[in-house]
Parts: structure tokens; C-alpha cells; sequence
RNA sequence: GCCCAAGUGGCGGAAUUGGUAUACGCGCACGACUCAAAAUCGUGUUCUCGCAAGGGAGUGUGGGUUCGAGUCCCACCUUGGGCACCA
């Protein structure tokens, strides 16, 4: 028997598959994989696992360093470290052709790998075969007018004259010359994502999708859906209004201001009326030359009054002034908002900065729970408003405390305005009467806080709203208390370490709290108070009502907004699907008629930027001059082309059937197919082209192309390889594992069964050539069990029953993508049957057919030496006996206290009766139980007894 | 700041519904084979006390539920990923 060498071996049957086309397996499961996004590379490449216990797994694109060879992918993928179409342009080549070489380049590394190619499923966005298609989606988006033209902000280098997309920018320094990036607003076609915003959302629970939770999770954050109230602010002496958006209408008694977004229109209607114009015009060119980056990068918030205008809250009708603040984002919601400095983040650090009231609306509720003043459930409450003082002494860091008599309960000082009161007179009064201090120095008003308790004295349950003023001494100067203020309660001093021990009422612990923190707006929900008829419902109950109100009065309306924005869809580039659309003076943005598609990209000579907003497309007079397809009047061709996405958003429906030139996807092929069962890719999809795929496939079920909601049903992500140390592939760390080099060594087998041993599928781990190491070790070993093949029957169950448990755990460890711990199975498999003499031929067979969706070259040369014929490929996978996996005996832990203390052999029927006496004869636990008292006795089927003592 | 995921030996990582923590692999140590080395095979390998038998501790930290917790609950710490002024 030769030794194993996977170079001899690996070729050999790279070779046969292609000529056999394997593959072609997959069509008669009618089980349709589509494994990564990008057709070429990682999507091609998993073909090689065996039909019916498939290894649905992306071996290659573990890889960062082998995504430089996703530039086969036209629009610009990562060639080398740079965007391909850089490393086009700078090496003077057509990216196409460029591409396509790439293509074959490809091609030969997968073969390196071991993968058959499904060669007649070939085509690229490139091709105008495939284009073709993604230009007819675009036209049926321009008819229903999900397609349309608007400025949009860009990220413009003035010094390359070129536009970059946000991930380019490092920084906001451009990455091929380091110049500051600024910010320019282009013509650009722009898809109505937004109007699907709702079905995005929901469909990704109502349509049964087996996702990762994770990625719901992500695409819902990204959505970003929000329930609130548009309401009309009328601006004093004036007929316009102002519509802001709030999800929290409940705050609004306590708005101080509104702020309107620098490039709101309605800036510019009011310059009139601003009596500051000069200083307002300014900061609107200050802002506008921001770009988004260094708009988010600014911690500090900045403003300016629009002095001479005023607002009128509609509730209260109180006037407040107006700021224009880049805070404020134009394109959300109304563009301008309420604010509530009280209970909002963004709104308090604005307030704060240009010292602006800060008025509290809402706080939160604490029940007592406990005694005393433990809540008398179904009684009522009686509500009050209420004071509550902190004083401080005024030399020693120490603070007044009541202890009272008839309960124990320890408080500050409490009571309740009377009529004509102010809150802060009144709770001057209360340290007054209860304690006899005269000269209160306010420091500060508190956050408020509500409080629902049973009061003893007064036997009734109370709900009390508590105004919370904090002061200090100014003197010792008291007065005496009365009588029944002595006999209800004394008064003491606590140091500050021992107020909140002190504390009885939760209420006052939380106050105390926010007193020693950091002064910040209380943003939850809560009780409302100082809100008219609504004070004293809860947040929920008073936005209903709210609504209610505005609905009935006419000014306001409840309103749904969603984070996510329309899909900028042009880019000014030449490769890429030229957008089918000309624009003729007369009729305006035309769509071609769908028989000229597909839309050709000219040949061109120089795919420089122009310099100018336009597309290369754009200096190719020839092209792009030509007649209106409505008027016949003279029109130009549109010289944006489409993103990257653009291809990849639908390509699965081609390939059920890629030669098709009548329609995207024929009907029934399109049933027969979809959806995707199962789709592989990596994590960075999971918001964008995910969305853009799901976005588009929705789009196609609407105008009945094809037959589901949703194009993927089953949906796994692929971790990736780190490098050796730890940290992520890259030439700047030196770090980077060049795969031809690992199979140059240790052979494709090795390399591929390595890669899903390493670890969990989905996780990114440190690759380790050690570890390669380890299953090359594991291939020799089943190579030389070989020797040990014999067909006679030789008699022997404990190996047996192992083969088909191991036959169970890998046929379920593979659907469930645990493919690290499917190989462990193998190997506990392996090391046993090499501990034995012989092994029974039809054994060996299942052995290296579970093998072959991880090992496929050793498996096929293994199979073909046992006098096969047939590929190992051709074998239907294997089912265990369940006969066989049932185990006779099994070993029962003997625990004392939950510790084990023993284990034995016993039937795997055992009752609990034989259990317990079986127990007691071990002489371990014999001498653990002697002379103690035997409280309890756990017995769990098949798995142990514990004692109790 | 917000959302999500994860913290287990020297390392990658195992551990169905709570039921023998550290499977499998790497590394390391010792032994066999060898003139020698590599390869291969065998033995051992969580820490700790002990000559041993045997005991104690132990899954990021601190609490809790339970006969029993890596697994469930509460609080916190750390790392990774995503979002980031979304009102």
C-alpha cells in the first residue's frame, strides 16, 4: 500500500468530477443553494460534498485574502487591498477585461481547490446577456415610479474630482490623495426603498424565515421603525406653521423650544421676520459645508436663535423661541423638532450650553412594596401634590431627617402645598413646621418623582407628586416645633454615608441617587405632572390621549418614521449597468423602450474620471447623444451607471435559469426553485444587500415576476479566518495565510476539513498551521485502516453501535452546520477502530462516505480502491441502525450533595428501587452516608442518584 | 451613548431539556523504536494539598433559585460586532 499524498490523489479526481459534473446532483434534489452573493466566486464554489449530505459551506471565502479575487465581481470588489476599480484604472487596463481575467484566474484557483465549477451557469454582470435584466427591473421601477431623480449629498474629493462612497473615507480624508473630503449635493436616481419600509420590517416574522436572530435583529435596528405625532406649532404674528415629529408627545407641557434643521425651507421663508438674518445666514453656511462625518464627529452641539420668531405650544399655548441647530436632521421625520431639555438627551446638552429652562413634566412612579406603607391593593388612591426638601446642614456634609414615631419610617422632609402656595413656599413651610430651621438657601429644583404608598396615620392609599426642592442652611437660627409635630416625629441629622440606609421610601432613595449623580434629563417613561388634565396619567395612557386631541383639533396627527433612507442608486462611474433612461428637453427623464435592452456600455479608451459631476460615460459624445424615445426630438443618453448591488440584489433568480432571453426567469422554473432554501454569505451583508435583495424580490412579487415574499428562506453566516495572531488578515500585519501554500504542504483535504474543524461555523477564528497539522494526521489515519479491510463477519457490537452513533451525530450535526463537531465524532471513530484488528469492508465503506463531503478527493480515492466504479458522489448517505446505537449498559453517577462521589455499570433499564440499593453497596458511598441521616433521594433516569444528607 | 453576541485548561474549542465540566484537536512532558534526528506508536496533562489512598477549589466577578447551575434569574466587569445626534 502506498503512503497517502494528497498531490497524486488531488488532481486525479478534480479532473473526473469536472468531466463527470458532479454537480448535476444538485438538480434532481431541486434544492436550490445559492451560497454567496457573488456569482463567481464564493457562490460557485461548494459544489463538492456529497448530494444528499451536503456540506452547504464556503470554504474559500473564510479567506479575506482570497476576496481580492472576488474582482472577478465587475463593479469594484477588493482586489489586493484596493478597490478594483482603482487597480484598474492605475494599471491602464479595461476593467472589463480586466475582470474577465480574473474570471479564469479564479476559475484555475478553484480547481487548485478542489471545487467543480458549474461551468454552463456561467455568466457575469458584465455580460449585456445578464445586464439586460437588471435594466428591465430598473424600467419597471421607473413605471411605477419607485425611480426617481433628486439631489442628494455626496462625498466630493476636489482634488480627484471623483465621488466617494462613505467606506472609502478614512477619517473624511479621500483615500487615493489624503485631501479633506466635502460635501456636494449631485443629481442622483434614487430608489423609493421607504415605501417597502413597513413589509421589510414585518415580513422578516410573518414569513416563517430561519435567520439568525442576530441579523433580524440588525436589519430591524437598520429600518429603525418609530411610532409618534407630527404636531403644528402656529408661529405668532405670522400664517406659517411648523410641523415637528415627536415619539414622545407625553412630554410636550414640557417643551422650552423648538429647533428647525438648517436647511429647512421655512428658514428661508422667515428671513423677513429674523431680526438676526446675518448671524443666521452664517451658521447656515457653516453647517452646510460640514460633511455628514464631521457633522457626526462634533460633540458639541451648535445653534442659532431665529430671533423675532415664536412658537405656540398647542397644549398650553405658551410661546417659545426657535433655533436652527444641525442636531436637528433635515431629512427625518419633519425636519424639525419640540424640545424637552427635561427629557431628552440631546435636547438638555443644548439647553445647557445656551442656558435654556429646563422644565420637568414626567418622573418616575415607585409602589411600596414592602412595610411599612406597603399598598392596600383594590382600595383607591387619593392623589396630592406634594413637596419634598432636602436640606444640608450648613457646615457638616450632614442632612436633615425625620424619624417617626407611630411607624418606622425614615424620610426628608414632606408635605403638601396649600392654597396660593408656590411649591417652593410651601416646602419651605414643611422644614419650618417640622424641624424649626428659618433661613433656606434653594440650591436647586430635582427631578420629580411620584409615589404610590399606604399612609398609615391617615389610613388611606396615596399617590403622591412630589416637587423636589434641594436647599441649604444658611444658619443655625431655629424656631421651636409644636407639640404634635414632636410627638409625631423626631429630628435628626445623617451624615451622608448613611442617608440611603437611612431611607424608608424607594421614592427618596432614587431622589438621593440623582442628587449625588450627574445632573441628566430623565428620558423613560413615567407619571405625568405640571401637564394640565393629563398630569398624573402615565406616559402611554397621556400619548393616546394626546393624539386623541390633536387628531380631533386638527393639528397634529400620529405618524410612523423609519430610520431607513431611499436607495441612492447611480454612481458616476463607467462600469456598471448604464441606467436605460434619456434625458430630452422636452418630455424631461424618458425610459427607453424595453426592446433596445440591453443598454450597451460603449467602448471607451479612458476611464478616468471626468472632473466633473458626470460619469466617463458622459465625454463619449457618440454615445451618449441620440433621439427621445418619446418625441423623437434630440436627447442624451444618462451617463450615471448602476452600484455593484444593483446585480447582486437579484442574481439567484438567474441562476435558475441564466440563458433565458424572452424573460428575467421562466414561471414554472421560477416555482419549481424558489425560494433559495439555504443561503451562505458573510456578515457584512447583513444589512445592506440583504436589504437591497429583499427590497427587490418584494418589488418582483408585486409586478409578479416571481411567486414568494421572501427570496431566502434559511439563512447562515460564515465566520471568517484570522490571521495566526489573532487579529484580522492584512499586509499592514504581516499576517496574512496564503491558502496555495497550506495545500501546497498539507493537501486540499487537509485544508478544507481543517477549516470547519477550527471551530464553530459562523465564528471568526485565528487560523493555526499546527492545527492543519492535526487533521492531516486524522486523513493518514483512515488512510491506513485500509490494511485492517476485511469481508468476513467478525462479531463485534461495541463497534458497531459506535459506527452508527457516529453516523447519527454527522448526518445531524451537518444540517445543523456544527461541522467542527461532526469531524471530532469522526475521529473518536477512527481512534477506536484503529485500536481494534480488523475492520469489516462494509464499515470501511461508511466510514469514508460520511467522510466525503469534508475529505472529498480521500474519500473518492478510498472508495475507488475498495473496486468501485461509481463516485463515492453517486452513493445514497448513509442511515444508521437504531437498533444498534441503543446502549444495554450505561454507568450512573453516585452523587452526595450534588458532588460525585462514584460511578457504576449498570442496565440501561434500571428502576429506581435497584438503583438506590445498587448505590448503597459502594463502599464509597458506604463511608460517605455512615452515620448520617438521609434526607432525600434524587433519581434521574439513565443518569444518576444523589443523596441527600 | 444605544442594540446584539460572547467570556470554559498553556491554545482552538466540546458539553440535547439544569444532571460525570474540560470531549476532539493542538502544544507540552516522559517512554518505545533509532547510531541520531524526523516521522510513528504508547502514557500523562484544569489548578492545588498529599509519598499514596484520598481531599479541596474550579466555566469573567458578585449575589440568587435548586437536591444539583457553564447552562436559569439579578447586578457588574471585559472583549468582539453593528448602529450612531433618527427626536
Amino acid at each position: 500500500m502506498e503512503n497517502y499524498d494528497p498531490k497524486l490523489i488531488e488532481p486525479k479526481w478534480q479532473e473526473f468530477w469536472l468531466k463527470e459534473g458532479i454537480y448535476k446532483n444538485y438538480e434532481k434534489s431541486k434544492k436550490f443553494y445559492a451560497l454567496d452573493m457573488f456569482p463567481y466566486i464564493s457562490g460557485s464554489g461548494i459544489h463538492v460534498g456529497h448530494p444528499k449530505g451536503y456540506i452547504a459551506t464556503d470554504v474559500v471565502s473564510r479567506f479575506k485574502m482570497l476576496q481580492g479575487y472576488s474582482v472577478l465581481h465587475p463593479m469594484g470588489w477588493d482586489a489586493f487591498g484596493l478597490p478594483a476599480e482603482n487597480y484598474a484604472i492605475k494599471n491602464k487596463i479595461n476593467p472589463n477585461i480586466f475582470v474577465k481575467e480574473n474570471i479564469i484566474r479564479f476559475k484555475k484557483q478553484l480547481e487548485m481547490f478542489g471545487f467543480t465549477y458549474d461551468w454552463d451557469r456561467e455568466f457575469s454582470t458584465t455580460d449585456p446577456n445578464y445586464y439586460k435584466w437588471t435594466q428591465w427591473i430598473f424600467l419597471k421601477l421607473f413605471e411605477k415610479g419607485l425611480a426617481y431623480e433628486s439631489n442628494e449629498p455626496v462625498n466630493w474629493c476636489s482634488s480627484c474630482k471623483t465621488v466617494l462612497a462613505n467606506e472609502d473615507l478614512e477619517k473624511g480624508l479621500c483615500e487615493r490623495c489624503g485631501t479633506q473630503v466635502v460635501q456636494k449635493k449631485m443629481r442622483q436616481w434614487v430608489l423609493k426603498m421607504t415605501d417597502y419600509a413597513d413589509r421589510l420590517l414585518y415580513d422578516l416574522d410573518t414569513e416563517g424565515l430561519d435567520w439568525e436572530e442576530q441579523i433580524l435583529e440588525q436589519q430591524r435596528n437598520w429600518i429603525g421603525r418609530s411610532e409618534g405625532a407630527e404636531i403644528e406649532f402656529q408661529i405668532s404674528n405670522s400664517e406659517f406653521k411648523i410641523k415637528v415629529y415627536t415619539t414622545r408627545v407625553d412630554t410636550i407641557f414640557g417643551c422650552t423650544y423648538c429647533v428647525i434643521a438648517p436647511e429647512h425651507e421655512t428658514v428661508q421663508k422667515l428671513k423677513n421676520k429674523i431680526e438676526n438674518w446675518d448671524e443666521v445666514e452664517k451658521y447656515l453656511i457653516e453647517s452646510q459645508n460640514k460633511t455628514e462625518l464631521e457633522r457626526m464627529e462634533l460633540k458639541d452641539k451648535t445653534g442659532v436663535e431665529l430671533k423675532g420668531i415664536k412658537l405656540i405650544n398647542p397644549f398650553n399655548g405658551e410661546s417659545v423661541p426657535l433655533f436652527a441647530a444641525d442636531y436637528v436632521l433635515a431629512h427625518y421625520g419633519t425636519g424639525a423638532v419640540m424640545a424637552v431639555p427635561a427629557h431628552d438627551e440631546r435636547d438638555f446638552e443644548f439647553a445647557k450650553k445656551y442656558n435654556l429652562p429646563i422644565k420637568n413634566v414626567i418622573g418616575p412612579c415607585f409602589c411600596q412594596q414592602t412595610e411599612p406603607g406597603k399598598i392596600k391593593e383594590k382600595e383607591p388612591f387619593e392623589e396630592r401634590d406634594a413637596v419634598l426638601a432636602i436640606v444640608k446642614h450648613q457646615d457638616k456634609d450632614e442632612y436633615l431627617g425625620l424619624k417617626w414615631k407611630q411607624v418606622d419610617w425614615k424620610t426628608f422632609i414632606t408635605g403638601g402645598p396649600e392654597e396660593g402656595q408656590t411649591a417652593e413656599e410651601a416646602a419651605r413651610m414643611e422644614v419650618l413646621e417640622e424641624t424649626g430651621y428659618k433661613n433656606l438657601k434653594l440650591i436647586k429644583e430635582l427631578p420629580m418623582v411620584h409615589s404610590k404608598f399606604y399612609h398609615v396615620p391617615k389610613k388611606l392609599n396615596r399617590l403622591a407628586h412630589f416637587r423636589v426642592f434641594y436647599f441649604e442652611l444658611e444658619n443655625d437660627e431655629h424656631q421651636e416645633i409644636s407639640e404634635i409635630d414632636k410627638k409625631r416625629h423626631e429630628v435628626v441629622w445623617v451624615t451622608k454615608e448613611k442617608v440611603e440606609t437611612f431611607l424608608t421610601p424607594e421614592s427618596q432613595i432614587y431622589t438621593w441617587q440623582t442628587l449625588l449623580g450627574k445632573e441628566k434629563p430623565y428620558v423613560d417613561d413615567g407619571v405625568l405632572a405640571n401637564s394640565d388634565k393629563y398630569s398624573s396619567m402615565t406616559s402611554e395612557e397621556a400619548r393616546e390621549k394626546m393624539t386623541e386631541w390633536l387628531e380631533k383639533e386638527k393639528i397634529g396627527e400620529k405618524k410612523i418614521n423609519y430610520k431607513m433612507r431611499d436607495w441612492v442608486f447611480s454612481r458616476q462611474r463607467y462600469w456598471g449597468e448604464p441606467i436605460p433612461i434619456v434625458h430630452c428637453e422636452k418630455c424631461g427623464a424618458v425610459a427607453i423602450s424595453e426592446k433596445e435592452l440591453p443598454l450597451k456600455l460603449p467602448e471607451v479608451e479612458n476611464y478616468e474620471p471626468t472632473g466633473t459631476e458626470e460619469g466617463p460615460l458622459a465625454n463619449i459624445t457618440e454615445w451618449v447623444n441620440t433621439t427621445c424615445p418619446k418625441c423623437g426630438g434630440p436627447g442624451k443618453r444618462e451617463t450615471n451607471t448602476m452600484p455593484q448591488w444593483a446585480g447582486s440584489s437579484w442574481y439567484y433568480l438567474r441562476y435558475i435559469d441564466p440563458k433565458n432571453n424572452e424573460a428575467l426567469v421562466e414561471k414554472n422554473k421560477e416555482k419549481d426553485w424558489m425560494p433559495v432554501d439555504l443561503y451562505v454569505g458573510g456578515a457584512e451583508h447583513a444589512t445592506r444587500h440583504l436589504l437591497y435583495a429583499r427590497f427587490w424580490h418584494k418589488f418582483l412579487y408585486d409586478i409578479k415576476v416571481v411567486s414568494t415574499k421572501e427570496p431566502f428562506k434559511k439563512l447562515v453566516h460564515v465566520g471568517l479566518v484570522d490571521g495566526e495572531d489573532g487579529r484580522k488578515m492584512s499586509k499592514r500585519w504581516g499576517n496574512v495565510v496564503n491558502p496555495d501554500d497550506v495545500i501546497n504542504e498539507f493537501g486540499v483535504d487537509s485544508l478544507r476539513l481543517y477549516e470547519m474543524f477550527m471551530g464553530p461555523f459562523s465564528q471568526n477564528i485565528a487560523w493555526s498551521t499546527d492545527g492543519v497539522k492535526g487533521v492531516r494526521r486524522f486523513l493518514e489515519k483512515v488512510w491506513k485502516l485500509q490494511k485492517k479491510v476485511i469481508d468476513q463477519v467478525v462479531e463485534n457490537k461495541k463497534l458497531e453501535s459506535l459506527l452508527h452513533k457516529t453516523i447519527k451525530k454527522v448526518t445531524e450535526d451537518i444540517k445543523n452546520f456544527r461541522f467542527n463537531t461532526a469531524i471530532s465524532a469522526m475521529m473518536i471513530l477512527v481512534n477506536e477502530l484503529e485500536k481494534g484488528k480488523n475492520i469489516l469492508s462494509t464499515n470501511y465503506k461508511l466510514l469514508i462516505t460520511i467522510l466525503s463531503p469534508f475529505a472529498p478527493h480521500i474519500a473518492e480515492e478510498l472508495w475507488e480502491k475498495l473496486g468501485h466504479k461509481d463516485s463515492i458522489f453517486l452513493q445514497s448517505w448513509p442511515e444508521y441502525d437504531p437498533e444498534l446505537i441503543r446502549d444495554e449498559k450505561i454507568t450512573l453517577v453516585l452523587q452526595i450533595n450534588g458532588k460525585v462521589r462514584d460511578s457504576i455499570e449498570v442496565d440501561a433499564g434500571i428502576s429506581e428501587k435497584e438503583a438506590k440499593e445498587l448505590a448503597m453497596q459502594s463502599e464509597k458511598i458506604k463511608t460517605w452516608v455512615s452515620g448520617k441521616e438521609i434526607k432525600k433521594v434524587i433519581f434521574v433516569k439513565g443518569k444518576l442518584i444523589n443523596i441527600v444528607i
